[in-house]
This record gives structure tokens, C-alpha cells and sequence, in this order.
DNA sequence: TTGTACGCGTTATCAG
DNA sequence: CTGATAACGCGTACAA
């Protein structure tokens, strides 16, 4: 097999006990000790074995995230954010993807789950999710992104109060007729997609205008879903004059939609998205922004926290969105 | 601490042997008897170890995928198909990010990658980067994407020749000036590049054009590095007629410059891309599209056979592309 | 079919 | 400052 801490104690002449502590430069050997065992260790090109300590210390040195979906642009963004700090941490980073949330998946895979790392980062899951129980029967460190509940750490944005300004820009543009592209088809909603529908009823309700099923539709996150989205609300019976979308991708589809009729964004209608997305300063969408590598970099720097300090207090930490008014919204005045 | 087999096999009054061989599924165990300590582990809630599977075994149980970036558009779709793949077949994804590749950065983590996961797959970092040799010399399965080595696996696209094909396409619409945007400055480069650049230069040649450096510029494969590089194509001397750029993200970004200065693609300027970007369509973008889920899922499950029979043949797949023309270089005829 | 007992590679607890 | 030695939790020859 391979070089083991024994190996390197018999050629260095030591006991595989100082040969551990060498190699994980504890103080208490003496520095000509640590030297030569450094030494022998390089020349036997000796690698440690992740597992071998992980049974001993019973820490797992690596955090998981738990995801519903990989492939979303938000989603790369956060996770170039964790993995910045988590590298920096010199932690592992355990990738698990769970599908749409609101498919009655084979739950978060096996609780093998549990064992394998020292914390975990959920991003976009409901609390109440019962997949999620499992999770915290577990009583490990935990940090959600998107969601929250009273009894773990959280990094979010407030997606309420983020959707109530984008309608409340559209309501002082003047629309009256206010049309919306969401996520999910109704049951099991991931959370910020019910803290966005509130946002957007808040501010309807504020306005004094009415919720009309007949513009509302699912996109179910994709540029392809928002197109589809899109074309059903243009041909509601009354279409809308103004269209949020929960986020930018979908609103790109709505704009395909749109292009593909020869409507004009922010002359025959307006649209507004959400994520501040790369590529929305291009399509001079209008949009919520939000600071994902941030929130990314904010949980993990958390969940590091909780997992060195397990009486560490819980924090609930809620960044700050940005409105970027662009041409889908404005050039109509 | 928490449930073990022991405490299985003592509730159940059965040896560990037969509770490990029970929790597993192994035939060699009497139905009534499986039954009997499944129950009892699942009534005591066990959850087993993987760090003591790991280290009794010598498998790992995981893979790792070592990247230069993460938060690309074509980086999630891989990553979309890989993860598929993966958890299909209950391993779990262990994610390295090296950063940038021209970068002399502190190589791959530890060595202690190598103990962590049981192969790995590698995204487009050169076959003779110093670093991999660390990998290699672990004498691991290994299945490289976007890039190859002659005795590991390896998915990926005839870069050279889809590069080719799409310069042909300009020159087949009469292009004779056509400008570069590419990724990384010069050092260096991932793979792709230098094959792209190959297959570039070689369809100028065979159509009897001329290189030149003042229309070719880095866009480090991002929207805002597209802009930039587009911008400075626009100030050359002799302006392009055409832009081949290595990824539809830089892509759009060039499509952003020509808009602030009043260009119309297809017409003023032909623009072609590549990857098959979600948004292409929208932005009426042609480009050079590559199958990425079915290469992420390909390298995944080929890495899986190679974990599995060591002395499996190592195999090179390569996965056809196609040119998508629109708008952005159709118009203009 | 089932049980015994040892090994996997480290870390941690004691003595010395 | 260093060395035995006992865990850590599971898999697996070997024996019964």
C-alpha cells in the first residue's frame, strides 16, 4: 500500500505519536525533531490519509452544500463565493444537488449525509421542508442561504421587501396592470419565491391594484420557462402592461417572448427582473440586484464560525438588493 | 457519541459481522436475520461512518472534479451532467476550484487530495501543467474534460475543428478581415484556447488570409472582458468585419460594445461565438454549440467504469459540435 | 448462515 | 519533550 505515519516513525527513528504531532506542527516536539521527521516525510513522499484522521478526531474537514439546482447562473455565483473562503479554510467541499424541491424526490439522499462533513450550507430550501427535519435532527452546524429558521444561522436578502420595490418602481411609471412571471408550479414553493409573492401582493395591495390569475405564470427559473411564461401572459384575455420576474433568466425568455412579437421592452411593455445577472446591463434589462458571491462568501465564513465554536450564538444575517432601473422600464415615460 | 454497529449488533443479538453484512445487503445473510437488524438499526437511527468505511475499505466513496473556475455558464452544465451521473451512482462530489490557470498559484491544494476521493475529473487544465503532474504520478483514475493525455481518459470536442468550422462560415459569407477575441493573456492556456486558436489559424490560411495581432484581443472568457476586448478590435487601425470569440459570454460582451457605438451585428459587423449559450437565441447570436451536460455526464460515467475495473482500456471520446448561424452573421448578405 | 478477531491510518491519553 | 497504547467504526478473512 502506501507511506503511513508508521513508516516515517521507523525511518525517522521516532514513535509514530511524534511523527503526528511533527507533521501537524504541534508545539510540544522539539524543533530538530519536527525537522527530521518534516524531512523524512517529504522523502517518502508521504500522504496523509483524510479518512484514517477523520475516524480519529471524528471531524470530517470538509462542509457540504446542498442544493436544489447547479446549473443556475445565481447559483455559480454563490458558489464561487463559498469556495473562495472555504479554500481559504482548507476545508473540503461536499456537492449535493437535490432536484426541483417541489418533485417528491428520494430526500436528501442517505443520511450518510450526516457523517461526512462538520456542517453544511443549504441554500433555497424551505424550513419546513421535511427532507430538511432530518438535517437538523442531525443538531450539526448549519447555514441557510435564501431561508431561515429561528434556530440556525442564515444569510439572505429580504426578498419581500426587494419584490415590493420593483413593483412599487413599475406602479410609479404608472402601470396599473401588473403581470408576473414566477418560479415554481404552486405546491412546495422554494421560500424567496413566497417572500417575493408577498413582496409583489404588499406593494399591489399598497397601489390599490388587483392580483389577476390570468397574468401569472411559471417559468420555473429558465430562459426557455420565461419565454413560455411570457407568450401565455401576452395572450391573456387582457394582457399586461408591466411584467415582473422573479429572475433575470426568465426575464431574458419574457423578452425573447417579446422580441418574437415585435414588442418593444420598456415602450409597449415593461419588464423588470431579479439578480443583478451579467448579462442584464446587456439586454439593458431593469432588475433587483443582489450580492451573491457575497451572501456565498457571508454563509460560509458563518458556517465556518458555528463549526469551530459550536456555543457559538446563531446569526440571521440579511444583505442588502439593489434596484437597477434600465431601459425595460424606463424608456417609456 | 452516536450508534454504531456495535450497538446494532448488541440490541439485535447478533455479531457486527452479520449486522455490517446485513446493512449492506450481502447474500450471505438469512432474510429473517436481515430484517431483524435492519429494523433495530433503523429504530436506533443508526447512521454509518463513511470515514471507517473509507479507511477499511480504501475507497473513498467520492469523486473529486478539479477546476479551474466555477462560475462560468458552461461550467455549471457540465457540472449538471456530472453531478447526474454521480449521484446515480450514490458518490458523493468532492469540488477543488484552482482559479486561474496562468496564475502560479499554490498548486493543487495538498497532496492530500489524492486520499480524499477515488478519481477524478479534470476540467480543461493542460495535460502538461506542472501541477497535474502531482495528479498523475498518484496513478488514479482520471478522466480529463475539454483536454487529454494519452494514458488518462479524456471527453471532449474537436475544438480545432469547430473553431475551423466557424471561421469558415464568416469566409464563406466574404469575410477577409476577421478579428479574434480569445481568453487568457498569451501564457500559459487552458487547452481549448490553443486548439481553437489552431483551427483558427488554420482556416485562414487555407483561405488565403492574413493574421493580424491588431485585431486579436483577450476577453478572459467573461461578458465584461468581451466588451473590452471588442472595444479595442473597434479602435484598431483597420477595424475587423468580423469577430470569431471563444465563448458566447465574451461573445456578448463584444455585442454590448457594438451597440454603444451603434453597430449592428450581421450587418455592420459579423460576430460568432461559441459554447451554445441558453442566451445565443435571444441575442440572436451564431455560434459554435457544444453538447456540455452530455459531456460532464460522459466523463462522469466513463471515470465511474474506470473506478471500477482498473484495468479498463482508457478511452477518448469526442463529442461532435454544431454550428449554429443566426442573426449576429446571416444578415448581411 | 453466523461469529471472532484483526487491520485500516491517525489522533489522543497517559506515563515517563 | 517523547513513547507506548488505546480508541475511532467498519469490513472481512478465517473459523465454526
Amino acid at each position: 500500500m502506501s507511506v503511513t505515519v508508521k513508516d516515517i516513525a521507523r525511518v525517522a527513528g521516532v514513535s509514530t505519536a511524534t511523527v503526528s504531532r511533527s507533521l501537524r506542527g504541534l508545539e510540544t516536539v522539539s524543533a530538530e525533531t519536527r525537522e527530521h521527521v518534516l524531512e523524512v516525510a517529504h522523502r517518502l513522499e508521504y500522504v496523509g490519509s483524510p479518512a484514517a484522521a477523520a475516524l480519529s478526531t471524528g471531524k470530517a474537514g470538509s462542509v457540504g452544500i446542498i442544493t436544489p439546482y447547479v446549473d443556475r447562473w445565481s447559483f455559480g455565483r454563490m458558489l464561487g463565493g463559498i469556495e473562495r473562503e472555504l479554500r481559504a479554510a482548507n476545508v473540503d467541499l461536499l456537492l449535493y444537488c437535490t432536484g426541483d424541491p417541489s418533485d417528491p424526490h428520494p430526500l436528501l439522499p442517505h443520511k450518510r449525509l450526516a457523517r461526512r462533513a462538520d456542517g453544511f450550507l443549504i441554500l433555497s430550501v424551505a424550513a419546513e421542508s421535511p427532507d430538511l427535519e432530518e438535517i437538523f435532527k442531525l443538531r450539526m452546524p448549519l447555514t441557510m442561504i435564501g431561508a431561515s429558521a429561528p434556530w440556525t444561522s442564515s444569510v439572505r436578502i429580504d426578498d419581500r421587501d426587494a419584490a415590493a420595490t420593483a413593483i412599487g418602481h413599475l406602479v410609479e411609471r404608472g402601470h396599473q396592470r401588473i403581470g408576473l412571471i414566477y418560479g415554481r408550479e404552486k405546491a412546495n414553493p422554494i421560500v424567496l419565491e413566497h417572500q417575493r409573492y408577498l413582496g409583489f401582493s404588499d406593494a399591489m395591495e399598497r397601489a390599490g391594484l388587483e392580483l389577476d390569475d390570468s397574468i401569472q405564470a411559471p417559468g420555473g427559473f429558465t430562459v426557455a420557462g420565461g419565454e413560455e411564461a411570457m407568450v401565455r401572459l401576452l395572450d391573456a384575455e387582457q394582457a399586461p402592461t408591466a411584467v415582473f420576474a422573479f429572475s433575470d433568466e426568465m426575464a431574458f425568455g419574457a423578452l425573447q417572448a417579446m422580441r418574437r412579437r415585435g414588442l418593444r421592452p420598456g415602450y409597449d411593455i415593461a419588464i423588470v427582473g431579479f439578480d443583478g445577472h451579467d448579462m442584464s446591463g446587456l439586454l439593458d434589462l431593469s432588475t433587483v440586484s443582489q450580492p451573491l458571491e457575497l451572501i456565498g462568501a457571508t454563509a460560509a465564513r458563518n458556517l465556518l464560525a458555528d463549526m469551530n465554536d459550536p456555543s457559538r450564538e446563531r446569526k440571521a444575517v440579511v444583505l442588502p438588493t439593489e434596484l437597477v432601473p434600465r431601459g425595460s422600464t424606463v424608456r417609456d415615460q
